[in-house]
DNA sequence: AATGAATGAGATTTCATTCAT
DNA sequence: AATGAATGAAATCTCATTCAT
């Protein structure tokens, strides 16, 4: 079996693996069996446990970013955009709930090797998003009202973790855990749930309509 | 040295070290010497690690609930009440970073026993701003236009994963982790970031104006 | 079993493991089996198997700098001196053979992290050898005729070495290995070989009977 | 590429890796690349470690061995021939110290199925120096006066372990290790101060000047 | 109330070695 | 003549946990 195949399984079972149970809890013996491998193999083509786990999280953070930056059509009008891009987001999270959990829930971790890259990679996010907002901000102005890039930062930190926590409540694990009820959310709910959010959001802010907390 | 004040210098040692390390990879030989005891004791009296962590976490949540909870005067009008609950959530993560740390990064781990416990407490906080939003909704609403119980949770659980990343942004060890650089943001920034997320979002959705793809 | 017995028991049986089968092949299990102790004391109380055994090899070499230098009275007369070391290094060498064959024979090998102790230790050795031989060079002179520091160095190392030659000699594992027949030599035989020879080339050399190489 | 050619390749390499790391930290993996062969065909030609390491040993000891015979002229006079013998065999190590380091450091472990190999081959070069010794004191004696097998053989063993012990102090890398300074010996030098060791003993022995302790 | 001494179980990692081609 | 792919076995080391005092 030629090594590229064998390695895309290995980072296949990987992913699962330590979606399921964790960076520390995973053991190596688990991933090898679940790959069909034998582990000195595992370890020949991919070094160590932290640089597996690492190019775990690289692999699904580019598809991720990938997802959403393909589903932007750069033609398009602002909104359309963003909402295409949170389409595309909440459908890719759905379809590979592990890498999902990877990115979300296990790899942020401070204090763990990794930690670092992983934060990078979210940043990547954060910017993909940012450059949505900003360019939906530009050219929806109804009048000359440009938002401060401060402003512009914490909304999308503040929508990508909107995002983030959507996508856990449409996963079924999390929803068992937390023992609630009914029917997750599908992608289409969840993305107009956000995009009526941001959009109010964006408006109000670029027409000068904000909240502000009466004197006492 | 009588057994709670113990008791509770070890729950402080766990938390700070949890945080740092994650569950499995702290150490309980680094507890008991960050809170100057013995192992033994420490099995003594928090029974083992898992339990310890449990602790940890029941502990450190509960204090952010009731941080949350009790700065939202039940008498004070919606907004009010949306804007003073936002403040706490942000003051107590920014004083308590450790703690905090611990249930946004660190708790998440499916697959570990207390996973389902975590799950939960996470969703009373969701219950809280529920509830929050619920009143605020009710009361705010211009015209009779009740929003279905179903978008109700969306917008709750957006909330509250944009709060969590707000917090997230708002810790210096991320950003550095980011790379990211300018000051992080003050808590009356974040809050006034989400604040005006939620009550423009809130107002556009009870006013039925809502954003829809242009049919295509 | 208080941890000073412990120790020593582990130390013990560490020399003989790793005397019998080298650094690299001993393993922690055989070593702690042998000590009587789980492995996991052996790490607590001595760390790694490196700082194992560079603890034997440091305790081995200094008791036997210490049996060599005891039996040296200060105060006797310049050969006598150097009969003494000559014997008490043979007689310790044959009183522990385990401890000889770690320094001599596995304590070598350039590439292991030890390998710079070790052969300080040696030094040690030849430096005490150095003394001997220069005073005996200085008060047995016959004639104003210093021998120069170099030579001394020179004629030191190449005591050193052929009393460690003859202590090997003298060890029974090793004439079975080389197939030799006959009973090894006693430490009287051994130190009476080498104090002739040392005897008479410094006499020589102090007369300046020295050999050279015919011209040719 | 001619199998022969192939085979000495290994055998260089092997020697190389071995004498840097030592028989069990050197990795079949190195010596192959070192080789520039694969893996699999290091074991076609030379079937295991074990039996590299000891054609590696093999090799290098019958090449010292015949240096240092074919330096010495049977026509020539005792004293010449020890003198030539001694200076082939500093010439040899001093230029093979990878073969030597083989020979001196790593090849003397106990305990590894080639001990006893390892051991012969020495065994081989005491005796060369046997020869040496008996035929220069036949010939040398100024008077009859035998010296006993015995003594002549302890004597051979004095000699090769000074040998041994001139020949690493000579040796760069020992003098590093050790915190040495000053130029490390020349070949001459070496030999010459063993010559005057030799020719000194061998000298007062035949002669009955013995060293013996004063009676207490 | 408190601990020094001790361990069973399991983690990652390495390496000599062999097929199938 | 030569090799890419693959592994069984064993190494070092860590850790949560418990006695005996």
């Amino acid at each position: 079996m030629p090594r590229e195949v064998r390695t895309r399984q290995m980072l296949d079972a990987a992913v699962e693996v330590f979606a399921r149970c964790g960076y520390r809890t995973a053991s190596m013996d688990e991933i090898a069996e679940l790959a069909g491998a034998s582990k000195p193999l595992v370890y020949l083509y991919l070094n160590s446990k932290e640089e597996l786990f690492s190019a775990c999280v690289r692999r699904e953070a580019e598809a991720l970013i990938a997802a959403v930056r393909s589903a932007v059509d750069p033609g398009a009008p602002a909104d359309r955009r963003l909402w295409n891009g949170l389409r595309a987001f909440f459908a890719h999270t759905a379809a590979h709930p592990d890498g999902w959990a990877l990115l979300h829930c296990q790899a942020r971790t401070y204090g763990e090797p990794f930690a670092l890259e992983v934060a990078r990679l979210r940043q990547q996010l954060v910017d993909v998003v940012t450059d949505l907002i900003a360019r939906t901000a530009r050219e929806g102005a109804e009048q000359e009202c440009a938002l401060p890039e401060r402003e512009i930062a914490g909304l999308a930190h503040a929508l990508v973790g909107a995002a983030e926590s959507l996508a856990g409540w449409a996963d079924s694990r999390s929803c068992e855990a937390a023992g609630r009820t009914g029917a997750p959310p599908s992608e289409q709910e969840a993305a107009g749930t956000l995009m009526n959010l941001a959009w109010a959001g964006l408006g109000n802010l670029m027409n000068g309509r904000r909240w502000a907390p009466a004197r006492s």
